[in-house]
DNA sequence: CTTGACCTTCCAGTCGACTGGAAGGTCAAC
DNA sequence: GTTGACCTTCCAGTCGACTGGAAGGTCAAG
């Protein structure tokens, strides 16, 4: 199948999937009589694994490592129930970060109508207020 | 006051307040006879602003708005509060994607001493087991 | 008079995962 | 035989907020 097949199956772009070759998570499929990019299913099913892993939140790089422990015969799984419980971690704390952040722009917000009516010299006492704040940045998702 | 005690007052590098400079966060300063840039408190201030909202979750262009209608003498709370609600909701999905991806790890790690000992083939079945994940990645804080 | 901390400008790189676009080759259908 | 979809490579750009480093100027202390 073709590349664009490929992209089809599995929700990737073309450029993505050449891209994913580039940095090695990919193999350089074989090729056709005239130079077109020639895969089969198993480059569906890593592709399809890549991004199943790709949601469990891991990371290229890391994906690469247990796919290359997978092509040596090994069992990555330890690697990946580390990464996972890493992971867990990580999104424990980020919620948490975020609850905080929340509650106090919430808090804020409802502060507001008070707030706005004093001294303005300075912008907005909405932030000039909000000193003690979290640390945690949020990204948009 | 030269960058560096701005630096140290503020928590911002030397190099971050030229940055915030350069992208007009920050107005040019005046030059000391050597070439210096010469701060004031009024620059303390608009840094502090600046790493407040920050900290509020606002992105530096958002900061610039509110600085350039404050510089207008307007008020910018009407703008901050549409930001911090929008945020506030942003947060609230952010959480929920956390939620849901965290507790699939969690049971993905809780069933692994079953699953690691079927089928390895495909490498790990942690991963293969995971098809209906969530879409949300997360990034690591 | 030299050392060393501090300052200057400017250019380039980082992270992560792509995406855009130019310039050109291939192939099946009409 | 030509259109148009698809493919190729390669280079560069995106987002956001910086950070690194080179090459050089300034200044107070010892």
């Amino acid at each position: 199948m073709r590349i664009g097949e490929l992209a089809g199956q599995t929700g990737a772009s073309p450029k993505t999937i050449r891209y994913y070759e580039s940095i090695g998570l990919l193999p350089e499929p074989a090729r056709t009589h005239a130079g077109y990019r020639a895969y089969t299913e198993h480059d569906t099913d890593r592709l399809v694994f890549i991004k199943t892993a790709q949601r469990l939140g891991l990371r290229l790089d890391e994906i690469r490592e247990i796919l290359a422990l997978r092509d040596q015969g090994e069992r990555p799984c330890d690697y990946v129930r580390q990464t996972l419980r890493r992971q867990v971690n990580e999104i424990n704390q980020h919620i948490a970060d975020l609850r905080r952040l929340r509650d106090e722009l919430t808090a804020l917000d409802a502060r507001a109508d008070e707030l706005i009516d004093t001294d303005t010299e300075h912008g907005c006492p909405l932030i000039e207020r909000a000193h003690g704040a979290p640390t945690t940045r949020i990204d948009p998702a």
